[in-house]
DNA sequence: AAGTGTATTTAGTCTGTCTAAATATATAGG
DNA sequence: CCTATATATTTAGACAGACTAAATACACTT
C-alpha cells in the first residue's frame, strides 16, 4: 500500500478538512491527526499543505479562526481552534455533490 | 451539475486515459471524445492536458504511437494512434487498484 | 482558391501540494 | 537554571501537471 497525497489530493482538500470540522473544532494539527487516523494509514496531509489551506478556507468565510488560551498541562505553542461557519457547512454540502459527481464519472471510465 | 476538471483531475489523468485505450486503440482527439461521452456530459479534458499526458505515457513505456496511414474518406491531417503496451496494462491494473484505494480512504472522511 | 472540419503540437500560465526550515512555547530531566 | 523534547504554526521556494490559447497541418467541399 503507498501512499496517497500529491496530485491525487488536489481540489479534494478543502473538502476533506471541512468534513473533519463538521465532526468538531480542531486546531491544525489536529485536524492533520484525524485525517490519518481515518486514511487507513495511507494518508499523510503534510503541514505545507493544511496551512495554506485553512488560511484559504478562513478567507473564503467557511472556517473561522480563534486563539486557545489554555496551553496548561501541555506542551507547545498556542493552538488556532478552527469552526465550521453556517457558509462553510452550506459549501461542505455541495463539496460532498462535488465528491460523489467525482467518484461516479471518473468511476465509470476507469471502472471497478 | 457544474464540470469536473482542473485539479480534480490531477493524478488521475494517466490511469483514465490508459482505461479508455483498454477499450480499443484510439488517436488523440477519439481519446477525449470517449471520455467526454463516458463523463456524463460534465467531464471535458482538453487537448493541452490530452496531449501532454499521451507522450508521458508513451516516453513511460505504457502506450505505443504510430501514425495512422489511411486519410481517405475524411478530412484532416494524419493521425497518431496510441494502443496500450503489456507494461500499459499492468500499470492499469495498479491504477485501478489506487483508484479503489482513493475513493475509500477520501470517501471515509468527506462521507457519502 | 477559399472555406470548413478534423487533428496535433506546444509555449506559457496558474494553482495548489510538497519540501524544508525557521520560529515559538511549555513541560521534563539533570 | 539549562538543555532536551514534544507540540504547534508559519512560510519561502520548488515542482508537477492541467489549463489557455494559438499555431500549424491536412483533405475534402464549394
Amino acid at each position: 500500500m503507498q501512499n496517497i497525497g500529491g496530485d491525487k489530493l488536489r481540489g479534494h482538500v478543502d473538502t476533506m478538512v471541512l468534513s473533519v470540522l463538521e465532526k468538531g473544532d480542531a486546531h491544525g494539527l489536529a485536524i492533520i491527526k484525524r485525517i490519518e487516523e481515518s486514511g487507513s494509514g495511507v494518508l499523510h496531509m503534510k503541514e505545507g499543505s493544511l496551512y495554506p489551506a485553512l488560511y484559504r478556507l478562513e478567507k473564503a468565510g467557511l472556517v473561522s479562526a480563534k486563539w486557545d488560551e489554555q496551553t496548561k498541562g501541555r506542551r507547545g505553542p498556542r493552538r488556532k481552534i478552527y469552526k465550521l461557519t453556517r457558509k462553510g457547512r452550506n459549501q461542505l454540502a455541495r463539496g460532498r455533490e462535488q465528491w460523489q459527481q467525482f467518484v461516479s464519472v471518473v468511476g465509470a471510465i476507469v471502472g471497478g
